[in-house]
DNA sequence: TCATACGCTGTATAACGTACACAGTAATGA
DNA sequence: TCATTACTGTGTACGTTATACAGCGTATGA
């Protein structure tokens, strides 16, 4: 296995700032730039999102940036964490509740920053506020009788599913954003598999067409979907948990 | 809503090639030069393929690919769609047993090429490959009394599920691919949370890192996790069956 | 006071996608 | 048969973007 280590920038990421002993006092801090990277991927995209622009938009020279982060990856991973926002409160209530509100949250604040879709595709999560979000799921489950590791498992599979939900209502509803273009419409997803399908090949998928099963863009922005398959997964754990106890 | 369209390749996927009517025979095709590429990622990762690393592959000028790709997105995404294998043949028997092992199959060939996991993000599916999945899912499912929008429902939440079964291992394991550095080993993942993890912000996870719940790295690639998080999901669609039938 | 370490920046370079122009070639129509 | 036309293959040139490097200024510690 090739060796790894974690990039330097996560340390910083939890206040382990080494203050210098000489020189003029930074002007900057990491946290001030990373909003400025932030401010402009939620203006301009991910694609947008340039050392030179980050740096425009702190009123510095672009090579400035480099005494405050290693490299532009270290600069975007810092900024996956950064955008995450606070997880819901966490009251000591029902279970099922907390985790549909916790990740229909989750799925929210990716809609409302989508370019955060196309970071943290390979890094698990090693930032303060990922990590808020996995220990208040891990609370909400604490009392209910499951081991460690699988409330880690439900945990992440609730984030796997608000992240992909989330691209997906991306993708059909098509708020333009990285490099990919997305396809048009829902409406025209349908379309363009109707046109282009081979009924023998596809037989299943050809009549779902027939029968506007992709039918409007709507209903993937509808609250139903999201709860459809929520309930599929959190149904799941609840069976885990009835299991578990004979 | 901005105006999006198909990119052309798209039709070239169906084999809707347009013959020249003039001038010297084309001495590749699309097939050989996406084969090319793939054979490529195979071997270097995404951040491998260059219009230059493929014309050489297939011995020709950069610029020749321009002859049969309209650019490098293009050619991805003929890529993401021709490395997909055939799905399993569905034998007309239970669904679960089908969809268990259809999953599994899918996670299977993404952890074999890990580089499909950046490709598709942005994107549903349109290539021939990749539908095909989608409707043996459909096929499966014929049986069970649902309707097609929750076939549909079934079929992406299990793709998504072993996309991002896929994309975890993948990140712990670490064959190392695209731009981002994968964390170390998944025992170190333990070991640096420990190392970070401010107990008091963090309770629960502090309780789980010392109940070393981040153990071993295998526990990961292991059949187990991949086995929990499914059958998740899929008592939940049979809870629905059940509900429905109601 | 001076040496040292550090902050800020301009310039230069390297990598890569791709626009463009040109040369060679084969089908078409007279 | 030959000019015309459309199409292929390719070399060159350019634009974009990350970043290596070196120089200059500044504040700290001796």
């Amino acid at each position: 296995m090739a060796e790894r280590r974690l990039p330097p920038v996560v340390a910083r990421m939890w206040g382990r700032e080494t203050t210098p002993r000489h020189g003029p006092r930074p002007s900057l801090d990491l946290a001030r730039i990373v909003a400025a990277a932030i401010h402009v991927a939620d203006r301009d995209g991910l694609e947008g999102v340039k050392m030179s622009s980050v740096a425009a938009e702190v009123a510095m020279a672009t090579m400035s940036l480099y005494r405050y982060v290693g490299s532009k990856d270290e600069l975007l991973i810092v900024m996956a964490d950064a955008a995450v926002p606070e997880p819901p409160a966490y009251d000591g209530g029902n279970w099922r509740a907390y985790l549909t509100g916790w990740t229909r949250a989750n799925r929210d604040f990716l809609l409302g920053r989508p370019w955060l879709l196309a970071l943290n595709q390979h890094t698990p999560p090693t930032g303060p506020r990922s990590l808020r979000w996995l220990d208040r799921a891990l609370a909400a489950l604490a009392g209910t009788g499951l081991g460690y590791g699988e409330r880690i498992n439900i945990a992440v599979a609730l984030t796997n599913y608000a992240a992909r939900q989330a691209a997906m209502v991306h993708a059909m509803t098509g708020t333009a954003t990285a490099g990919s273009e997305a396809i048009a419409g829902l409406t025209e997803y349908g379309d363009i598999l109707g046109e282009v399908l081979d009924p023998e090949g596809y037989p299943e998928l050809t009549a779902a067409v027939r029968e506007n099963a992709f039918g409007s863009a709507d209903q993937w922005i509808d609250d139903a979907d999201f709860t459809f398959g929520l309930n599929l997964l959190l149904d799941g754990i609840q069976a885990l948990m009835t299991r578990g106890r004979d």
